[in-house]
DNA sequence: GAGCACTGC
């Protein structure tokens, strides 16, 4: 065979070198498809060869060979996440084994960009040898695909029906400092495999800072700790000031060193991190006001401000802005106008804007906390980590050097200011996670080995909870049900609810209110136009709960899908609405795969209250029950002190309510809420129910429902299934 | 009478 025409003669899988690799690279057939390489293929290689992690590669093989699992750390620019999984390419050749390559991403747009961009770089038609996998969309091709881009989440649900990862020959983690869930359950399922399955090879790639966490934590076979591999980034010097006191409001103190920059500063666009929407907003008008005074007293000296929000509810075309120029000078010759962007943590990771020369850094963020005592997730302004606070800092540097403010002390920074952010699976509810878990196969929960282990109350109230849906038996195994349920990419009750759903004769229904949920706030409320979108809301509610209306939104949705414009003028979500109908089709098949009928109840007598039946299978852990007059309601269990959410369609308080979540915000609330009734909850529920136990706490909520239990007993249960007088105080008395 | 940090299946 001719060695011009088979460029990959003579390689013996995992054991090249970077001299043969590089002849192959150069050559003029494209050794994976036969075919004469593009025109613009040399020009883009010569572009890879300046990247700084090019001139490692025979390191690289070297490493990569020796090695089952490597731990690599790729700085900012580097180009670790095209130029790895092709190096590995070629020397797993995976083409020639029937086998691929996965390189796990985080967020979906990077997992596609990538794709396209290798797919370039390796001269061959996106999808075909290198493809990519995200939900809703596989671009790959099965057995032609070799080199695949994918979510994390998207292996961890492939893990579920193959454990052994069977069609991987090497496993890439990318981004794995970002510690996401999925990525941390990656991490422990693949060490485990690397101890089954010789032939798998994993690389965790990773900012500096994780490395020797994650290198003593993949240390396998004997091994002390897994061999680092480095790579330098290739960025701009970033000079970080701080505060000499520490400053008492952090968003006046923003608002006023962004005027500094503006003022002081040479030409260059700033980035500024808030904590969320309404601060965003809030500081966007400010700063537009005092930037338009100093241009007035000094017009000869400042020139003009743009002043640009970016959060991810947005609508994409806002996004966009970020990139627009700065603005001209008012007159030729003027003093140059400048671009801030005031951005949450979605500029910190997901978007990349070029051209940011100052970076203004508060040092908090919106994070996520859970507290399992009361099984509620919610967001808390918190200080960011050290790793966070350099990320940000980087952002100053990407196309010349930069200057970051960071307005708190030197000395907070080194002695506050926590090394890392604290992982994903310290910060949640894990009952998802644990079914997953399950579902691949771990049977002890407590001694899988979590690259860091969630709390035990945690996983106490996850387990707890699937016992409760009857996804575990009480022996912690999986049951049926429980297999079932891990398919649906759902939250377990909203699975339980739909997979129960054709007993109530509502499977369609309760498939599109799921979907609904799934997807976010369908309502939109223009700051100017609220009492118009109020108006339009209460169109479609449905007065006997929140899910039924979410029910009766999507309904008129699909009826009026021949206009165009009817999302908007009736202040709807288009996006939303149009995810929801992609959720929906989804679950439909994982439907008709388990052979669930899809059902509708006929009945109109019923049609509501079956609905709500099916709800209170699912989520009969999240129902209140009102207490005294006013809008006061107790969680059943848990006791705590909740009010309904003003966005609720409710139009009484009806003494028993289903809710979908817990919100804490400037007090704790309930949202999506559905009136339920008390025989439901003890006829569909009874082991959570069961009143004689004492892990029932005794209160107004027993009484009421020991009372309900007692007037059965009295009359048949047909007899009060059947009496759905509604019952409840009207809300909305005068003012 | 309030909101949606950010992802992902």
């Amino acid at each position: 065979m001719s060695r011009s025409l088979e460029p990959l003669f003579g390689f013996v899988p995992r054991n090249v070198n970077a001299k043969d690799v590089e002849k192959a690279l150069n050559g003029d057939i494209n050794p994976f498809t036969k075919s004469p390489h593009s025109g613009q293929y040399k020009k883009i290689l010569e572009g890879r060869k300046k990247l700084p992690v090019y001139s490692q590669m025979d390191e690289f093989l070297q490493t990569f060979q020796a090695n089952q699992i490597t731990v690599m750390v790729g700085e900012t620019g580097s180009g670790k996440t095209t130029q790895i999984p092709q190096f590995v390419a070629y020397s797993d050749l995976p083409h020639t084994r029937g086998k691929m390559i996965a390189c796990t991403q985080p967020r979906r747009v990077a997992a596609m960009s990538v794709a396209k961009r290798v797919a370039d770089e390796m001269d061959v038609p996106l999808g075909k040898q290198v493809g990519y996998s995200i939900r809703f969309e596989d671009m790959t091709e099965n057995g032609t695909t070799f080199l695949k881009y994918m979510t994390d989440g998207m292996l961890l649900r492939e893990a579920m029906t193959d454990p052994e990862l069977s069609r991987y020959s090497t496993v890439i983690l990318d981004e794995a400092h970002e510690r996401t869930l999925a990525t941390d359950i990656l991490m422990g399922l693949l060490k485990a495999l690397a101890k089954k399955r010789s032939d798998l090879k994993l690389i965790v790639m990773s900012a500096t800072l994780d490395a020797v966490k994650f290198q003593k934590y993949f240390g396998i076979n004997g091994q002390k700790a897994a061999p680092l591999f480095k790579v330098p980034g290739r960025t701009f010097p970033v000079d970080v000031f701080y505060t000499q006191e520490p400053e008492p409001d952090y968003v006046e103190a923003a608002i006023r060193t962004v005027l500094m920059i503006h003022r002081a500063e040479d030409p260059g666009d700033i980035l500024l991190f808030l904590t969320g929407e309404e601060e965003i907003e809030d500081a966007c008008r400010k700063i537009r006001i005092e930037a338009d005074d100093l241009v007035q007293q000094h017009p000869d000296a400042v020139g003009p401000l743009s002043c640009i929000p970016l959060y991810s509810s947005l609508p994409p075309a806002q996004q966009q802005r970020i990139f627009d120029a700065a603005p001209q000078p008012r007159t030729a010759g003027g003093p140059p106008g400048r671009k801030v962007v005031i951005s949450t943590n979605i500029a910190e990771t997901s978007l990349t804007i070029d051209g940011i020369v100052y970076v203004v850094d508060p040092g908090f963020s919106k994070q996520k906390v859970y507290n399992p005592r009361i099984r509620v997730e919610s967001l808390l302004v918190s200080p960011i980590s050290k790793a966070s606070a350099q990320q940000r800092a980087g952002r100053a540097g990407r196309t010349r050097p930069g200057k970051c403010f960071r307005l708190y002390t030197e000395k907070d920074f080194m002695k506050e200011l926590e090394e890392q952010t604290y992982p994903e699976i310290l910060r949640s509810n894990l009952a998802n996670t644990i079914l997953e878990l399950l579902k691949v196969g771990v049977k002890d929960l407590v001694k899988f080995d979590y690259v860091d282990a969630p709390a035990p109350e945690t996983l106490m109230r996850a387990l707890e909870l699937l016992n409760f849906l009857a996804a575990l038996d009480d022996d912690g195994n999986l049951t049926p049900l429980g297999a079932m349920m891990a398919d649906f990419p759902l939250d377990p009750q909203l699975a339980k609810m739909l997979i129960v759903s054709p007993e109530f004769k509502c499977s369609n229904e309760i498939l599109t209110i799921v979907a609904m949920l799934s997807v976010p706030n369908v309502f939109v409320r223009p700051p100017n136009l609220r009492k118009e979108a109020d108006a339009a809301k209460a169109m479609m509610t449905v007065p006997g709960g929140d899910h039924l209306t979410m029910l009766n939104v999507y309904n008129e949705y699909m009826q009026n899908q021949g206009d165009r414009n009817w999302a908007r003028n009736n202040f709807l979500n288009q996006r939303a609405l149009t995810q929801a109908d992609n959720v929906r089709a989804q679950l439909k098949r994982n439907m008709e795969k388990y052979d669930i009928d899809l059902v509708t109840n006929t009945d109109q007598r019923t049609f509501y209250e079956n609905i709500r039946k099916a709800l209170v299978c699912g989520f009969f852990m999240q129902v209140a029950h009102r207490e005294g007059e006013k809008n006061m309601y107790l969680t059943v269990k848990d006791n705590q002190i909740v009010g309904l959410h003003p966005s609720c369609g409710l139009d009484t308080t009806p003494e028993w309510v289903l809710f979908n979540e817990f919100v804490l915000t400037s007090r704790p609330y309930i949202r999506t809420v559905t009136e339920v009734r008390p025989e439901w909850l003890l006829e569909y529920a009874p082991h959570y129910y069961d009143l004689t136990t004492a892990s029932f706490p005794e209160g107004e909520t027993k009484r009421a429902l020991k009372s309900v239990l007692a007037k059965r007993k009295g009359k048949s249960v047909a007899d009060t299934a059947t009496d759905d007088k509604r019952g409840g105080k009207k809300r909305k008395t005068a003012k």
